[in-house]
DNA sequence: TCCGTTTTGTCCAGATACCGGACAGACCCC
DNA sequence: GGGGTCTGTCCGGTATCTGGACAAAACGGA
């Protein structure tokens, strides 16, 4: 007789003797796709439907280990320091400049172009990686390390427009006085992401650079939360609308299989 | 009548009803903490204390999660794709450069000289942050969003220095051949960071340009695990012996400063 | 300042999900 | 191919977790 299947839905994977931690991490889960704002004890019960004193008794435990932290004013959850350094630790395993280095290749080479590699850091985005491509005229190159405002490279466009309404709006504003040094201000900022929004991609003619063009394509982790993004740029005459469907296309298809190999958690070195 | 006290040590900030989500994430301290290597089930059941057949269900549990992954060769358990996505989610909340930089601003008024903060990342170190001090003769200066090898900086040299013994040998196997074009070689480093290991900060002569010196120090999480450096350097004339001990310890100062703050999980921004 | 509403925090008896002893299976080395 | 070591699984008893019910705090309107 098959075991009373749970009114669920498919939990094929069922395992056995491990409710409350897999209802702990739910719950960690929940709070992340969240951490902008934070959560409230109620959305959490609502969002993860368990009890509220069950996900109470969870979130005290949670955050004496400081896997969560309490904002003592508002009471809202956030993810906390653990969570922070457990990351950090992860990292060298989860390397995303080796994960992503033959990605880039294949782009640069299928391409002929120079392909950035984007990360979100705080309000800002930092060029953590570059391939040259093989095409002899050469676009501006945007330095390894290179940290700016988030929206002001379209790799960082791409991450922007990607974040949640509310963070969005949130951090335009934030970086409102740092936009116009980068030849930027908020409206246009958002009328692009908006943009970029519609398209699924980052688009834009360099604005300090006249004749070049240059795509992104965000990078998001498993609960949807973008981190990252691949970008192209090349002369606006390599980049006419046709190709842009192609090149779009290619940097989605990476995009998609670099997400998928950090979820998959391969083996890095 | 007090409730049966448990024949534990002193717990007295027992939470109750909590038992397997408490086991849970000592299990994951415990393999952070191990990361490089990776844990077995039997080695984690003895660190923690726990019975095998608990471990050993409580660890399918997370992996099928995600929080952990077990190389299926070796059957080692090491932090899994989940654990890496919650910090960088956690990340912007958590921002080193902005937590960092009250500190920097403070050492490098008090003396005058350039600060820089160093973050690890797989095998390399990147410089996220440079305060430049008052002090009318500069040294070279490292660019912000640079990286090398482990050991090739000040800074990075303190963080290498601190890895547990068999990873900081891994590693500098893994980077010899890379490092003869920064004027270093594996024999030269691994004496220079066993000199750090005594000393508990990194010193030394810039290799490259002669007549400067710089000092560095460690930043370790709550588990113990190095992640960044902060570093000062200056001509030698402004770091004779006794400057050094002066730096060393204002330096030792702000780092627990900061890695208090980031334990007990500070409000930015 | 008061009272109604909303949300967070706590208690405890009941039941069920977890624990862990015991066993089976995989692997390795000699 | 036998002995040792390790990983993986089973299942009964009970310690642990659950969640209904209540208390306390925060909020906000009048």
């Amino acid at each position: 007789m098959a075991p009373a299947k749970n009114s669920d839905d498919d939990n094929q994977g069922r395992l056995t003797g491990t409710q409350s931690i897999e209802r702990a991490l739910l719950l960690l889960r929940e709070i992340a796709a969240h951490n902008r704002s934070g959560s409230r004890l109620l959305d959490l019960a609502t969002r993860t439907s368990l009890q509220r004193p069950t996900v109470h008794r969870m979130l005290k435990c949670l955050a004496h280990e400081g896997m969560v932290q309490q904002d003592s004013e508002t009471h809202r959850y956030f993810l906390g320091p653990m969570a922070f350094e457990l990351g950090l630790t992860a990292a060298p395993r989860f390397n995303l400049r080796e994960i992503c280095h033959p990605a880039m290749t294949r782009i640069a080479e299928a391409t002929g172009d120079t392909i950035f590699l984007t990360q979100r850091s705080g309000l800002d985005a930092v060029c953590i990686d570059r391939h040259e491509g093989t095409f002899p005229i050469k676009t501006f190159t945007l330095e390894i390390g290179v940290r700016r405002p988030l929206g002001v490279g379209t790799g960082s466009l791409a991450i922007l427009a990607a974040l949640p309404e509310e963070e969005f709006r949130s951090i335009i504003n934030s970086n409102e006085p740092r936009l116009q040094e980068h030849g930027l201000n908020g409206p246009t900022l958002l009328s692009q992401a908006r943009k970029a929004q519609k398209l699924g991609y980052a688009l834009r003619e360099t604005p300090t650079l006249a004749g070049v063009r240059s795509l992104g394509q965000v990078l998001r982790n498993q609960s949807g939360v973008p981190f990252a993004a691949l970008s192209i740029s090349a002369i606006s005459s390599r980049m006419a609308d046709r190709r842009i469907q192609e090149l779009s296309t290619l940097l989605r298809n990476e995009s998609r299989l670099i997400e998928r190999q950090i979820a998959n958690g391969m083996e890095i070195r």
